[in-house]
DNA sequence: TTTT
DNA sequence: TTTT
């Protein structure tokens, strides 16, 4: 059966973005996002669990990361889980599981993060590779033309 | 084949959430709220689109509105869809689809919504009826003890 | 603050999908899908109580529908709300809630529906318009092609 | 600001589910998996990546997952990303992250699953505690009683 | 109007 | 280790 693998988070960024920019223009942003829980132990005392994700972004998603997310921003992140495995400096094999995001929001007021209370963002889909990438989600900046949606439809149909 | 129905919302309130008392205590909360979308039309110039969706709550979500939320605010929503179908003052049938809230989380920081920043509040489920439902979410208040979280599991098992 | 719309339904087509294919070559496709939840009444009686979505799904996805969906066959659907109102035909303003696809995945066996149990279809995203839609998605034949990923990202990246 | 942490899978089984059944009576279930995802390398050729996810249900869920699931079933999962950290038996600090259960519906025909094609259980949330949770997800047998939706409203209000 |  |  066909599957589904979907992830989506609202937390605050842990630190600033780490930004790549590999050979041929793109761009991977990772950092990580706390989410946390409360409840009650069996003593009836609140508690707090904090849970960390590992977030990856690339190309336009993650220059929009580079620019406008900082330290402590909350965001809204769509994504799919993928764990990698590797081994480790002393030849340990190694599980990391990291959601890839699709989809980032910028939440919170201008107050949290500075520019203006919010945004977002989207990878392209579809067959676009390498160089006509930047058509959708242009390389060298996103004034304002990043905030695309996944609007296709023409939007005066009769119906 | 079994089915899923599921919403999820961030917008902000247009309206005051209107709550009302049934009889036997139970709350039930309905405000709008809104999403936007930007898009370029043909011409290439940047729309906006402003879709409105009707929340309601019940219970001890309907209580939290009550209490915390305020035109305006931010919220994430997490319901399902229920399309119910009346007759109107003219005898004319008409539809009215509405999201019925399962889980409800204020964001926003402080100054966006009076409240310290957040908060996630849930529905009850399983067979809780009535009575005792008044065990997992007060009827009376929720005086923090409302911001139940669905950790049902004992957390210091050994793994 | 920015906004999230997003709804995620599985379910069963009520029936065959009605296709329309615009100038320009756009198709659209629609049909009903029903989701249903079963609960206790006051008398502890099971009940059951069926929910109707109004399905929308363009271009790639409505030609994938067209060929491959039939009354009966389950779907997961991944989308957003869309209210549209309209006077009738007796001049009387009417609301119609439907969602709007961005991604079906047929679920079911061979013998669901008769496809070889699965595949999954997106939406196109980015700018991408008119003209150039065509190379993401095909608008003359999916034969194979359409069952695109949102796989944009190099997959042997060193890391 | 308030947090979100959701997962949403629908996927086929590796393995049988691993119950416990742990002092007390709670169950514990454990399974994983597998999403697959198709994608175009730089060839042009189409590549499978199948991700495995490791899924824990609590409770009712988990007495559920013993009873009907087997390898290779259909299901859809809702829950959150938990990663836990331990010492494996050399004493290295090692991460693993999985999926604790909020639903499952288990999809697919009754060719698939042998059980009559589906059926949707959740968690039980609320501050129900050890004793009563019985109430909600009997421990001693689900015959029917767990198939359990999140439908607290009266069903029969004037609206 | 689906499915179980 | 699943499914197609």
């Amino acid at each position: 059966m066909a599957s589904v693998n979907k992830v989506i988070l609202i937390g605050n960024l842990g630190k600033d973005p780490e930004v790549r920019h590999l050979e041929g223009g793109v761009a991977v942003a990772r950092f990580p996002i706390a989410t946390s829980e409360t409840f009650k132990d069996k003593q009836g005392q609140r508690q707090e669990r904090t849970e960390w994700h590992n977030i990856v972004l690339w190309r336009g998603l993650a220059e929009v990361a580079e620019k406008y997310l900082k330290k402590g921003n909350p965001v809204y992140i769509e994504g799919r889980l993928r764990t990698n495995n590797y081994q480790d400096k002393d030849g340990i094999q190694r599980y990391s599981t990291e959601i890839v995001a699709d989809q980032m929001t910028m939440l919170g007021s201008r107050s949290d993060n500075g520019n203006g209370g919010g945004g977002n963002y989207q990878e392209s889909s579809g067959s676009n590779s390498g160089a006509n990438y930047s058509t959708s989600a242009p390389a060298g900046g996103n004034s304002g033309g990043a905030s695309s949606f996944q609007n296709d439809e023409p939007d005066d149909l009769p119906f």
